[in-house]
DNA sequence: TTTAGCACTCGCATTTCATGACTGCCATTA
DNA sequence: TAATGGCAGTCATGAAATGCGAGTGCTAAA
């Protein structure tokens, strides 16, 4: 039964533990936090927590550490989520720049959550199979080169620049396009490259520099069905105390480069602890990480990008999470406006 | 004096290092490497070596390790610096796309030599301070969206793609860049988005949206402006014994960030051990790291792109020259092509 | 000049031990 | 009856002690 009482003492020790990534003692909860009752209640209330699962000790003799549970109700009812007003000043530099990219928006974005929360943050892009080509433009630059807009059946645009080995003519150019637009209509970004080559009789037939235009669609579609996993300041895991065992420090590497993992990871439906917040963004937690997401709605579309942090349990969840409700809302604003 | 057994000796001893990790002992080189002669005799050549700097004891009951001297030589004379037909075949697949942009090639190349060599590499770009503007083109994509193209004295190019808040004129878009082609050719890329502030009267005269124009392209200056530094596979580096110290990977992510120092770094005109071998990648030694660098003249100019490789001395130098050379001369070949 | 042999050095891993920060429980108190 | 003071018990942590072994340097003999 969680009382009020425990409930206060729940929220100092994970306070405390936030702070000093050392295990919190009665003692500390007394003197630090000035907490009207003895430290044998505390620690009377403490052994209720443990036992109701919120709290752990790591070993007999050690304060207690909270546990996921403990960080879930943490997050859920002790947390109020404002952010700072000098946070959003040096966050307005990025999104006031209206020239900018939103792909370019959303990498910045990530790598200012990075260095204001010294985690790691990452962004998920619309997942390639749910996607589907609407429309292909290639725009000449000059001779020898031209950029490739691509549009999705979500209103999502990529754009890549093309170079040529050799000058290339407009007509070949206007007929290509033309033939993908016809054929390519409707199929997922995933098989688009796949498809391409079935497509190579017909472009050698009317197409008369088909080769260098198809190798260069074919490499772009390949960069599009990517999955868009990108993320950024793993290293500075290194500055966690949790990570000052290199073995551990490894085996997250491992885990970074595995986009599946990233959506399995953020995926509160099959995740048991995780959090849906009310603001918008989630938080799950698995074995001693957390992982704060917040999915960026593309034009009211079902598909979504997915900006999220990962670091260990103890981590700011406030800040954090602000943040990411911050440039979340930011960004959907940029959007809007396209 | 480095007689022959000696540098046979340095050999032995340099090659079992980096493989191992471990100092070497005079009984290892016998029976491992099978070297003609017994234990004390190899001890007494060690303990030359060591005189003559070539070597160093970790503690007075620890093997020999090299020095950085003695890398140098073995840099100098013992390697012989072959790419591997498969390395070559790994890479085909990068440089076989002709449709990819240049830089597109180097950073994917960097990061082949990241996975391959288990190291951190490096690009840096083209001293903004060196370069001027020779040319801006801006190529409407749609209504809201257009390519801006800068080219310089030294025939590099850069791409980046505007977004704009609201429609923008074809008329207000060949003005705008009538008037930045005539005030500012020749003015250095570092220069150019302080420059730009001097032409703001200029622009609201004649150019309508003058706001939106003037905003992307101060964004684009500043990015084309900034010290491309670019680098990969820094979290390689907890594979490395030499980092198992948490401390040690700690310094070194710090200084990655400061592309001053990988300037300084790499070049040899300053430091006392460096290297410059003759098929062109140079190397160079500062305490316990090693920087493998090889510069790829863009067009025959003076100006450069400058790809690195940095690791612990104790690294496979003929693999990592090997790979550098050869992927040097590739992006060379592609920018003859252009 | 090379080699065998031996004494010596020193890092490293292991053990032992003392310390202190906690907890848990019980008897006492308001 | 809930809160508290007190005390015994636990266990990580760090320091000092110990033994081991890899490797050296030196010397004397081949």
């Amino acid at each position: 039964m969680l009382t009020a009482r425990r409930v206060e003492i729940l929220k100092a020790i994970v306070d405390e533990f936030i702070d000093t990534a050392q295990p919190v003692g009665s003692k500390t909860l007394v003197e630090k936090y000035g907490l009207p009752y003895s430290s044998a209640t505390i620690r009377n209330e403490m052994a209720a927590l443990e036992a109701e699962g919120y709290l752990e000790k790591p070993h007999t003799s050690a304060g207690r550490v909270p546990s996921n549970k403990g960080y879930r109700f943490y997050v859920e009812n002790l947390t109020e989520k404002e952010v700072d007003e000098e946070v959003k000043y040096a966050l307005s530099n990025i999104f006031d720049r209206q020239s900018m990219n939103v792909e370019e928006a959303i990498r910045e974005s990530c790598k200012v959550i990075s260095d204001m929360t010294s985690l790691t943050s990452g962004i998920l892009g619309p997942d390639a199979t749910k996607q589907s080509l609407e429309h292909i433009q290639l725009i000449p630059i000059d001779k020898r080169s031209a950029v490739c807009v691509l549009i999705t059946n979500v209103a999502h645009t990529e754009h890549k620049v093309f170079n040529f080995a050799e000058e290339i003519s407009v007509e070949d150019i206007k007929k290509c396009t033309d033939i993908l637009n016809d054929r390519l209509k409707g199929t997922p970004l995933s098989d688009l490259s796949e498809k391409m080559e079935s497509l190579k009789p017909l472009l050698v037939q009317h197409v008369r520099q088909y080769e260098m235009l198809f190798d260069a669609f074919v490499g772009a579609f390949v960069k599009f069905a990517s999955d868009t996993l990108y993320f950024n300041g793993a290293s500075n895991m290194i500055y966690q105390p949790e990570f000052s065992d290199i073995e551990r420090l490894k085996s997250f590497m491992g885990k970074l480069n595995d986009s599946s993992l990233w959506r399995e990871l953020t995926d509160t439906g099959t995740r048991q602890l995780a959090l849906k917040t009310s603001k918008g963004s989630e938080v799950a937690w698995v074995d001693d990480l957390a992982v704060v997401s917040n999915d960026i709605r593309v034009n009211g579309q079902e598909d979504k990008v997915r900006l999220m942090v990962v670091g260990p349990s103890r981590m700011k969840y406030d800040k954090v999470m602000s943040l990411l409700d911050f440039i979340g809302q930011q960004i959907e604003k940029i959007y809007e406006e396209k």
